[in-house]
This record gives structure tokens, sequence and C-alpha cells, in this order.
DNA sequence: TCATCATGAGACAAAGATGTCTCATTTTTG
DNA sequence: CAAAAATGAGACATCTTTGTCTCATGATGA
């Protein structure tokens, strides 16, 4: 088909899904420039088109920690060096949080393996002291996971750097945020 | 009208909404028991009961709250006491989360009080040496609030009970999750 | 240049959700 | 008990979204 049209059509989802889940697929074609006649010509409906979506972002994040971790000397500083990666590209995940992509195995597929992935990464970086092995694992994913999509918030709110925020979150993780008295 | 059915419809919705957030008007009638034309007799229309939702939760929670700290010794403790009120109500406060309920100026107006109290909190919290003054408030308002969903996540998926999750979530903040080397 | 492919625009029907209305029945209240 | 209020069930029109199709136009490549 023509490859360019399609991904045209991939970066509208993710901008117009991630302003409005409930957007149609016009409003898709709209912000893509095309008509809605081609998105279909390239998408079934609109649950392949979020499936594509969910199985891109998943890939490109997956791209992103490997590029990011690749020479990390250690579990735990693969951790703290994924954050940098995974920051930025948290609009691209959360948005199809609240979607019913359950029913594509292929989506449920990779999710579940990124979720396995975390927590062995976690587990190991136990091993090394970077986390507290009384701490449940399943706490410590998840606090990594809301944690992302929170410092992804305070950089689009432009509070702090994205930087910083890896920083923030980072600090938060493994020593907390509370100060000596005053 | 009846009140025990008003309240009736609200729980409906509540557990309705919190599992498919595209749920039809249908759907919550049928969970609450009753004809679609008695909801509508109850609520305009879905962006009423949206509404009425949206308030109803965060008057709860605000009630919680307030309940749960109305004796606290210092504003540290009362930040640390609010998530056992906090975490069992994250459902009724999360489905909203991707709701347009921006053009309600009631519903805009409780949600932003309610994050001014929150930062305004913290930076009680601050003065106390509860928390780093070096670290934005910003922050510290996101990290609490979403992990606040997570500490919910984890008691509802069955890993931990709700007493855990909050001294999980509270040690989070405080102190981090980091162990000693081994 | 010519044939092929991708596209834009629009028409169209089908399906689902919503809002309104009526009428018979049940429940509540005085 | 009698009046008033609330409800259930269903009909109905409307609106939106979706999916499909056609046809003319523009782009691409041999």
């Amino acid at each position: 088909m023509m490859r360019k049209t399609h991904n045209r059509i991939l970066e509208a989802g993710f901008r117009v899904f991630a302003a409005t889940p409930t957007a149609t697929l016009q409003d898709v074609a709209d912000e893509a420039g095309i008509g809605r006649a081609t998105l279909h010509r390239h998408f079934k409906g609109r649950e392949e088109l979020m499936a594509a979506l969910a199985l891109t972002a998943m890939k490109e994040l997956d791209t992103a920690i490997e590029a990011a971790t690749q020479d990390a000397s250690s579990h735990t500083e693969a951790l703290r060096r994924s954050l940098d990666a995974m920051i930025p590209l948290a609009d691209r995940q959360m948005f199809l949080a609240n979607e019913p992509l359950d029913h594509v195995p292929e989506v449920l597929a990779a999710y579940t393996q990124q979720l396995d992935e975390l927590a062995e990464a976690i587990e190991a970086a136990k091993d090394e002291g970077g986390f507290d092995r009384a701490v449940p694992t399943a706490w410590i994913v998840q606090a990594y996971e809301t944690l992302t999509y929170a410092a992804w918030a305070v950089v689009r709110d432009g509070n702090v750097t994205a930087t910083e925020a890896a920083e923030l979150m980072w600090r938060t993780l493994q020593s907390g945020l509370s100060g000596g008295q005053s």
C-alpha cells in the first residue's frame, strides 16, 4: 500500500486518542489529513486500528528500552536508564489502558510479556540489592509503571524537564522523598 | 423522587463504568435492576449521570479523608492516614479520569480544589520535614495520586492487603524501596 | 505515454445509543 | 381506602458511528 499513509494514520491515532479516547475514525482521518475511506483501506476497522496502535507503541517502547539498557552495568542500572526511554513514550502507552484490547491475543501476549520482563528485571535488581527483597515485586512493578505515567504528566504540565522527572522518579523508588527535620 | 432508586443507580454506575467505561445507560439500568426510562427520570442524560458520579465520588473521598485525619498529630501524619481512606475508594475516582468532565464547572471546581488541598498539605508537610523542600510539590502530588491507584490495583489483584498496600505506598514515598547490598 | 495503484469525496445502509413519550401497574402517602 | 407519586415496559424518532461501495482524480512506475 502506501506505508507513508499507513504511518500517518498511526501517528494521527496516537495524537487523537491521547486527547480523546472516544474519538471517531472520522476524527483520526481528519487529523491524518486523509479521507475516512482510505483509513478503512489500511485498517479493517476501529478494533484493528487500536490493536495496531497498541502493538506499535509496545514495540517502540521495547526498542527504546533495549537501546537504553544494552550497555548497563547492572540490572538496577538498566531499570534506571529505562526511565529516560519510557517517560517520553508514556502517552503512547497509557491511552490504551482503558481499551478493551484483551480480546486481541497478539496484544495481550505482548503486554503480558512486557510485564513479565519488568518483573524479572526487578527480581534481578533485588539480587543486586537495588530493591528490598521484603517488598513484593508486584508492588514495585505497579509503582514503576504508575510513576512513569506520573513523570510523563509533570513533564507535560511543564513543571519539570524530562531529565529531572526521571531523576525524581528514581529517587522516589530508591530513597523516597522525605527531608531532614527543619 | 425515590432517593433509594437514586442511590441504586449511582452504585450501579460505579460498578458498570469501572468495568467498562463505554458502557450503555441500558447497562447501568440493568445493573441497577430498573428500567431505562426510570434512569432518565433521575438523571437527564449520560452527562448528568457522569457528573453526579464524579461529585459523589469526590464528596465521599473528602468525607473519608476528613474523618481519617481529624485527630492527626501533624500534616505528615495526616497524609499517611489519608492513604487508608483513599486506597479503597480509588476505583470510584479513577474511572472518571478519562471522562471529559471539564465541561461541567461544578466538577472541575471540586477537582481543582481537591488538588489544591493536597498540594497545601504537602507544602505543610515539607515544613515539618516530612518531605524534602528540594522536591517539587507538583511531583509529590502526582506521585501521591498515581501511587494511590497503584496501591488499589495491587489490592484488587490480591497481591497484598489494603493495609499492607498503604504501608508500602508510604514507605515508597518516604524512604523508597531500596535494600542493603546482599 | 500508458496502465496501475492509491486516494478523495460522497452516497448508502445497518447498527447502536440516546432522549422522549405513553400507558398500565405498583408503591407510597395522606 | 383513595389520591398521588414512582416505576416498568415498550414504542418511536433521532443522531452518531461504522462499514461498504462507487466513481472520478491524482500519483506512480514500467
